[in-house]
RNA sequence: GGGCUCGUAGAUCAGGGGUAGAUCGUCACGUUCGCAACGUGAAGGCCGCGGGUUCGAAUCCCGCCGAGUCCA
């Protein structure tokens, strides 16, 4: 990065000077003549604890206010939070940071910012710190980054670094901060595929703010490196900066850690609860927190072996035993965990996130399992769901959690249950793995505790505490974790090939005339070109394949040659019709006619169309945490990916069915509207993305009935014409999204036959009429076990009148009674029972036969016999080779058999000569 | 999106090619004035579903359905 990019008048101008460092090398500007070091931890302690930097204190709201209301003044406009789950973005699942709103159409300059300059307090998850939170006194999972950005292009600047640094100075002072403590120190910034030069805004050993001048974009072979990526220079230039909400209140307070400065009365009741003393008026205890706070500051705390480190550091500074700190914090840090956490998940299904086991609802679960660890290490014995509404009823700034309260109380005690049954089904694992081992004598290996962790989600704490409890003793590595992530197979990257059709550059975007009359389906248009088999029009009605709707089938003619259009895509505004015809006769110019599927075409409408009055079917019936997970039509049925926490229910479904046909009863008009991107954003909110965002500066607005959607696919004028919906399963595909797979018009119909063809088939089975159907299969099924059971009970009984009598036709062989027999259709079961009933006489040999499937043969030799030799598995192994097949068993009893019927007897005969040769 | 684990009696689980088991619970009988406890016995299984391999599959292989869990 160049020398100069932080050569600013403003600094020139204001006094200030540029310095290296002398403890990290860093430079940075500051007015402070005296100023030795970059004002940043470690080089300098945290000095505003206990001497705040601002003239007055400020809590949240108040500080928020402040900071909105001053970039206000100064002509910016203000903007409403964005969700903390980043609907608009495939790239992460939570909002990050406040530019992260405006990624990534606003910063790629495709679509105009909804304000510029503009200024917005924006609730951020960040998960990384997790281990941090509680004990470093200053981690948060969720804070807020109050941000002013700009967003400048070679048309229009609105305002660089010079202003940017000169409002955050003016922010700064007119809070009271004393400008000689300001320190102003330069950091590259990388990001999310950006870069840029930025400064760290840096008071009282604290950073405050962040000012990010983006201006570079990632690209290979890109001539300037930074943190071993290359990037290029891109137009756009944009002011990203980020001020801490939290730690700004932090700074006007001072007090010894930053959760006692955001939500001072939840942690007061958390103490209460968790029966910790939590008294900062108490001088000795506020300076142990403080000076923790202070060293933790400095420190790389993450990680048990530098835990302790820190520990070692604070009870050196305060003189007091190691062991004494540790008992003083661990409660304490406990406290503070849970109080951001439980403000974490208020946000996260706040927000409308599900817990899952995948992606954002993942997240969840985890912030939400390490908290109700942590309420378990503290006794609190109270729902998780009561802490968390706490937090809600704390934040009057949104009421938006209020009114969702029911479902997230919902959400978290399902959770705090399952987590539960997780825990009791994993305690039992271990202990049944512990005795295992302690029966061979053998520690409990450090691989089944990754596995306990890694497949049941047992945590390794439990596992050793278990494992104690059957008496062996688990020693856990600092490292546990990394091991985890070890043992996890590298998985590849996935390169991802973009086919692009050489020749398309430079073509105009083809019109898409299947938005304006969709019901055209003859058109005619003129070719703009034939690439590589595909047809290009100025215009089409073909749909191209998209929003989960798949492109039309149709034919495109020019006097008398006929092209079969089978598959039509859209690639940077170019429609492209791919036909059958290797040879296509066309020129630029030629006039053609297109004819589109109209049946197919239909179908997909209908489908589509349906897919928006099932998904507000379904809100409207589980209501409103209900959200899009994904959408696929084709012309038979349709589905429709649905987040929710729970199952749904036959009841809910026929419902959802229900509600879903009587909109289409109701004839409602689909209107579709084009609208500015903002302005759609601001009058419906993010839940128009759906199906996805689409990009461009305008979209493509439908409305039916109560759904509004974001979309560009094709639908029918009126829901009436979409015909019967019929919802045909459910699925689960993951845990918190659920599939809905349904069939609209004829494919419904057709459905609906086939189930009546199901149906009269299996009543016209039984001879019954079909309304009997259950109660007759019911009868059947149960007939069906009592025969099962009557049948094994008489065939023991035969064999054991069978035994008696077989017994006295027994041949002698050297002192042992054989008994060797074919019995015609008897299956291996009754000679089995048969075997064994004549063995309970130890002296008796069975060598019996049948012809059941080919040939069955079983062999059983009494107690006595066994000693003199004889061996069933022996038998009937050279036995069943007669009859062309294999067998074996134990030597008191096994079975066998082969595909030749014919040669039983001499199988039988082969196994009295082998037992002739066994006795001994 | 990727990885791993599990579906056997009402519940919890064993068995892992050769006659489906244990514990708890249920029921009956005994003991008791009655209950608990105890004793004796019994009932209760499409071994998740569908294919395949095999003389033979709860067991091995493949697919599906259902559940759990870790990671990005």
């Amino acid at each position: 990065m160049q020398e100069d990019e932080y050569q600013l008048e403003y600094f020139f101008e204001n006094g200030f000077e540029q310095k290296t460092c002398s403890k990290c090398g860093s430079v940075y500007w500051t007015r402070d003549p005296d100023r030795t070091t970059c004002g940043d931890a470690p080089c300098d302690h945290y000095s505003f604890i206990g001497a705040p930097v601002f003239k007055k204190e400020f809590n949240l709201s108040q500080m928020r206010e402040k900071f909105l209301s001053f970039f206000e003044e100064r002509e910016h406009t203000r903007l409403a939070r964005y969700p903390v789950i980043a609907r608009w973005r495939d790239d992460i699942y939570l909002t990050i940071a406040s530019i992260a709103d405006f990624q990534p159409f606003v910063t790629s300059g495709m679509v105009p910012p909804p304000a510029n300059p503009l200024t917005i307090s924006q609730p951020c998850i960040r998960l990384p710190d997790l281990d941090s939170v509680g004990r470093s006194g200053r981690h948060l999972t969720n804070f807020e980054m109050m941000a002013h950005h700009a967003f400048n292009n070679p048309q229009k600047e609105i305002y660089w670094k010079n202003e940017t640094v000169a409002y955050c100075d003016a922010l700064l002072t007119d809070l009271g901060a004393d400008p000689k403590a300001v320190t102003y120190k330069e950091e590259p910034w990388a990001g999310g595929g950006n870069a840029g030069p930025c400064v760290e805004v840096l008071i009282g050993g604290l950073e405050v703010a962040t000012l990010v001048f983006m201006d570079l974009k990632q690209q290979k072979g890109g001539d300037i490196m930074i943190k071993g990526d290359s990037y290029v220079k891109m137009d756009n230039y944009i002011v990203d900066t980020g001020y801490g909400l939290e730690r700004f209140v932090w700074a006007s307070k001072g007090s010894p850690t930053i959760y006692d400065a955001v939500f001072p009365e939840i942690v007061s009741k958390l103490m209460e609860m968790a029966g910790v003393e939590h008294k900062l008026d108490d001088l000795e205890y506020a300076n142990i927190l403080a000076q923790n706070a202070k060293l933790a500051g400095m420190m790389d705390i993450t990680g048990h072996a530098n835990l302790m480190e820190l520990r070692r550091k604070v009870a050196d500074e305060i003189g007091i035993p190691v062991e004494k700190l540790q008992k003083i914090m661990d409660p304490v840090e406990r406290v503070y965990a849970i109080a951001d956490h439980s403000r974490c998940l208020a946000f996260m299904f706040g927000d409308g996130i599900i817990p899952s086991n995948v992606k954002a609802g993942y997240l969840a679960r985890l912030v939400l399992r390490r908290t109700l660890r942590l309420m378990a290490e503290a006794s609190m014995d109270v729902p998780l769901s009561d802490i968390v509404t706490m937090q809600i009823d704390n934040m009057s700034e949104y009421p938006e959690f209020r009114e969702r309260l029911g479902t997230i109380v919902e959400i978290l005690n399902r959770e705090e249950e399952k987590y539960a049954d997780t825990l009791e089904r994993g305690r039992r694992l271990v202990a049944k793995t512990a005795r295992h081992y302690m029966d061979k004598g053998e520690q409990f290996p450090l691989d089944e505790v990754i596995q306990m962790y890694d497949t049941h989600g047992i945590p390794p704490e439990i596992t050793a505490e278990v494992a104690k409890e059957i008496g062996l003793r688990i020693d856990l590595p600092d490292t546990f974790y990394s091991l985890v992530a070890e043992s996890h197979s590298r998985a590849e990257e996935k390169e991802e090939v973009e086919a692009v059709i050489p020749g398309i550059e430079g073509l105009p975007d083809t019109e898409k005339s299947y938005y304006y009359q969709p019901e055209e389906l003859e058109f005619q248009a003129k070719v703009v070109t034939v690439i590589d088999g595909n047809i290009i029009l100025d215009r089409t009605q073909f749909y191209p394949e998209g929003g989960g709707q798949p492109h039309d089938h149709g034919i495109i003619t020019k006097s008398n040659s006929i092209y079969h259009v089978v598959d039509v895509q859209i690639e940077q505004g170019v429609i492209l019709h791919t036909v059958t015809e290797d040879k296509i006769d066309l020129e630029p110019g030629d006039i053609v006619d297109g004819s589109v599927d109209s049946e197919r075409r239909m179908a997909h409408m209908r489908h589509h169309t349906a897919t928006h009055l099932v998904n507000d079917a379904a809100k409207k019936v589980l209501g409103n945490h209900i959200w899009q997970a994904g959408a696929q039509k084709s012309a038979e049925r349709a589905r429709l990916d649905l987040s929710h926490f729970k199952r749904i229910t036959n009841d809910e479904l026929k419902e959802i069915e229900m509600i879903a046909n009587k909109s289409v009863m109701a004839n409602i008009p689909v209107e579709i509207t084009w609208m500015d991107r903002t302005e759609a954003e601001q009058k419906f909110g993010f839940v128009l993305y759906q199906g996805g965002v689409p990009p461009g500066k305008h979209i493509r607005v439908l409305k039916v009935g109560d759904d509004v959607e974001a979309c560009g696919g094709t639908h029918v004028s009126n829901t009436g014409l979409i015909g019967p919906i019929k919802i045909l399963k459910t699925e689960r595909i993951q845990d918190g999204v659920e599939r809905l797979e349904y069939a609209a018009g004829e494919a419904a119909v057709k459905h609906w036959q086939e189930l009546d063809d199901l149906l009269h088939l299996s009543a016209d089975e039984l001879k019954v009429a079909p309304e009997h159907l259950p109660e007759t299969t019911g009868r059947f099924f149960s007939e069906w076990k009592e025969f099962k059971k009557e049948n094994a009970r008489l065939k023991e009984e035969l064999a054991l009148v069978r035994a008696v009598s077989f017994i006295s036709e027994a041949i002698e062989i050297k002192g042992v009674k054989v008994v060797k027999k074919n019995f015609i259709g008897a299956d291996a079961d009754e000679l089995v029972k048969l075997a064994s009933e004549l063995t309970e006489d130890p002296d008796v040999v069975a060598l019996l036969g049948s012809n059941l499937e080919g040939a069955k043969i079983v062999a059983a030799c009494g107690d006595l016999t066994l000693i003199k030799g004889a061996n069933s598995g022996d038998f009937v192994r050279e036995m069943s080779k007669v009859v062309g097949g294999g067998g074996g068993g134990r030597p008191e009893l096994a079975q066998g058999g082969g595909p030749d019927a014919g040669k039983i007897d001499e199988a039988l005969e082969r196994g009295v000569e082998m037992l002739r040769e066994s006795l001994t």
